[in-house]
DNA sequence: ATTAGGG
DNA sequence: CCCTAAT
């Protein structure tokens, strides 16, 4: 089943040249010294000015004679005006949005490069080279990715030799670079005529193709090919489909029928592919109340509905929203009516919402014409603080539920407070207005979450826990402390519902639970129990609400990257203490030493995180203490910290210098031997 | 899986 | 804490 779509546009036949690596202390800094970076660099550039052609050409219906007064800064105005016009008015501000130069930045690292080209805050697109892989993991980011594939490096080369040189009528542009500002020279004629085709044409040049280039065509859905003649290049265009998994798919279905649709005369899919990239790339979330619908404005909204408390939080839910919501749809009954739509997307709003932890669904009439001055709230589910459990193995489900549910209760009992989230952060001011702490505000009204809290009694934090043991205010036990299990968000009520009855469907047009219930997990995973998970947060869902809304984000077995954010565990000052001493004694690079040595049985630290917790440890100490913030460590540890990190520093200084003799030497030795 | 670094 | 490249 196709749950992600991605469109690839292929350059076959030019390969970026691979960027030379950075040995490894220059990691991160200057690239793009040499003659031969430029030429990447320049490379780069073209390529996305080829790309954001590629866009345009696929969202304006206008003669591409229009392009020619904004070749170096390809603009998406005719696109816009197009869709305003076929569509519905569109956010003015989108409107004036264009694709410059400026828009565009190299990511990666000194292997994979990619460019970016973000035509609002909200979108992006990538345009990578063919060396990373297909699933790479930066192509998760982003809706669609532009590849450029190719293997036929000397071309690229030479086409690059024959684009720079002769500045002719260059024009100057700005360009950002890993944040340094750059000024690069353009043959704006060589770079239209690359756009428009009349470049020299290296197809029939003395540069033959590559032969044995696999076939990249392959269509995996039912979106055709858009045009695109305008390509000097050997081009070709591939749409992928990206399976559950990892299964990239690129042509893994057997495509050869497709291959037609790779011919010259492309037009019949323009359109369609058009109005897809247009509302992928530059529509604001259309108003879902008034108009036909279109799958990729449902995208839209259910996307913007659900925002996330964090951007990374909301990177890692994007692609799990979206398959879920490919998914959902995939299975929906085509004809459906408008209504039969909505209230679909009602539930997989539900759904969502309250799997991801942006508990609080704007109800549905409010999100996008809230135009009074009420704001309108509906409350799916609360988050509820963290709960640690200790069960045996060989305890039953049932235990667990029961130990589950009197750990909440106990929480209740206690009084409760109401903390308010916005965009992440709490709320603390009880006295501002919602106008004032911007929850009034449309978009983050959407970014708005509700937690219980236990009420500040000075009951639970008095005892001092065991060094290495949860230090959570909650903490149960249950039986014999054997395993510290951590369970998956877990619904408090009887869980029965919605795994007995998967048929049960909420409406009526057809979308039957288990759809959803296929893209989670279910709700008790028995085995959850032996494996001590790291997602530990537990829902609890308010009596109102539909059992849909119980439904756990966390996928245990596969597409653990979508996992829950772990919550945060400052260190104990003993904890630092132990740290401390681990590394006063092993040194710093070893983390797994020091986990192993003085952090064993403390599941929830990883080497990564006592990594982690050295360098802000080393940060700490540096700063004056009236900068410091959390609980206070005794200033006589930082003085040890700041005595190791020195100590170590300077072992790993001797260290280089040494293999850096070393290799010297061997290099002189062998010049003399020559 | 570990290490190193950036965010 | 998370993410990711590199090893």
């Amino acid at each position: 089943m196709v749950l992600h779509r991605r469109l690839e546009y292929g350059f076959n036949g030019y390969q970026v040249p691979s960027f030379p690596r950075a040995s490894r202390s220059a990691r991160g800094r200057s690239m793009f010294k040499t003659k031969a970076e430029d030429n990447q660099l320049c490379a780069f550039e073209l390529l996305a000015t080829v790309a954001g052609k590629l866009l345009q050409e696929g969202g304006s219906s206008q003669s591409p004679s229009h392009i020619e007064d904004e070749r170096v800064q390809p603009s998406i105005h005719g696109l816009v005006r197009q869709e305003q016009r076929e569509e519905e008015p569109c956010d003015p501000e989108v409107c004036d949005k264009s694709v410059s130069f400026s828009d565009l930045s190299l990511h990666g690292n000194d292997r994979n490069k990619y460019l970016k080209i973000t035509p609002d805050p909200k979108h992006e697109v990538a345009l990578a080279h063919s060396s990373i892989r297909p699933n790479s993991s930066f192509l998760e980011k982003f809706d669609h990715a532009v590849v450029v594939t190719g293997e036929t490096r000397k071309e690229f080369v030479d086409f690059l030799s024959k684009t720079e040189g002769s500045p002719g009528n260059g024009k100057s542009c700005g360009n950002v670079l890993n944040g340094i500002e750059r000024k690069v020279e353009y043959d704006s004629e060589k770079i239209s005529s690359v756009i428009n085709g009349t470049f020299p044409d290296i197809r029939n040049s003395e540069y033959p193709m590559e032969k044995d280039v696999e076939p990249r065509v392959c269509l995996g859905s039912n979106i055709e090919v858009p045009h695109t003649s305008f390509l000097p290049f050997k081009t070709n265009v591939k749409l992928v489909s990206k399976d559950d998994d990892e299964n990239f798919s690129g042509c893994a279905h057997p495509c050869t029928g497709n291959l037609k649709a790779f011919r010259p005369s492309l037009r019949i899919g323009d359109r369609r592919i058009r109005r897809l990239l247009a509302s992928k790339y530059w529509k604001i979330a259309p108003k879902l109340n008034d108009r036909k619908l279109h799958k990729s404005d449902m995208w839209h909204a259910f996307r913007n509905t659900k925002a996330s408390y964090s951007r990374q939080r909301s990177q890692r839910n994007f692609a799990y929203r979206r398959k879920l919501f490919d998914r959902l749809l995939s299975k929906s009954v085509e004809g459906a009516h408008n209504k039969a739509i909505s209230s679909k997307k009602s539930i997989i709003e539900d759904a969502i919402g309250s799997a991801s932890q942006a508990s609080l669904v704007a109800s549905q009439e409010s999100p996008y014409c809230s135009r009074d001055s009420r704001v309108k709230l509906s409350i799916k589910s609360f988050r509820v603080p963290e709960l640690f459990i200790e069960i045996p193995e060989t305890a039953t489900v049932g235990s667990l539920k029961r130990t589950v549910r009197e750990a909440v209760t106990a929480i209740l009992a206690g009084g409760l407070h109401v903390g308010v989230v916005l965009q992440g952060k709490k709320v603390r001011d009880d006295n501002k207005t919602l106008l004032q702490s911007g929850i009034s505000h449309d978009d983050k009204v959407d970014a708005l979450g509700f937690l219980l809290e236990p009420n500040p009694s000075p009951a639970s934090a008095s005892a001092p826990q065991p060094m290495f043991h949860e230090d959570s205010p909650l903490y149960v036990t249950c039986d014999i402390p054997q395993h510290l299990a951590r369970y998956p968000k877990t619904p408090v009520g009887d869980p029965v519902p919605l795994v007995a009855s998967p048929d049960r469907t909420l409406t009526n047009e057809g979308t039957s639970i288990d759809n959803i219930l296929d893209a989670v997990p279910s709700p008790i995973d028995t085995t959850a129990v032996k494996t001590a998970q790291d997602c530990r947060a537990l829902v609890a869902t308010p009596t109102s609400v539909e059992p849909l809304a119980a439904i756990p984000l966390h996928r245990k077995s596969r597409q653990s990257k979508l996992a829950q954010r772990r919550i945060r565990r400052p260190f104990s000052v003993s904890e630092v203490e132990a740290l401390v001493q681990a590394v006063e004694k092993l040194g710093t690079g070893r983390w797994r030493d020091v986990k192993v040595h003085a952090f064993d049985n403390a599941r929830h630290r990883t080497y990564v995180d006592l990594k982690d917790k050295w360098k802000t440890l080393v940060h700490t100490a540096k700063i004056s203490p009236q900068q410091r913030r959390g609980e206070t460590v005794p200033q006589e540890l930082l003085n040890r910290v700041l005595a190791a990190h020195a100590h170590w520093s300077e072992q790993q200084a001797m260290l280089q210098i040494k293999q850096q003799n070393e290799t010297s030497l061997v290099f002189t030795s062998n010049l003399i031997a020559d």
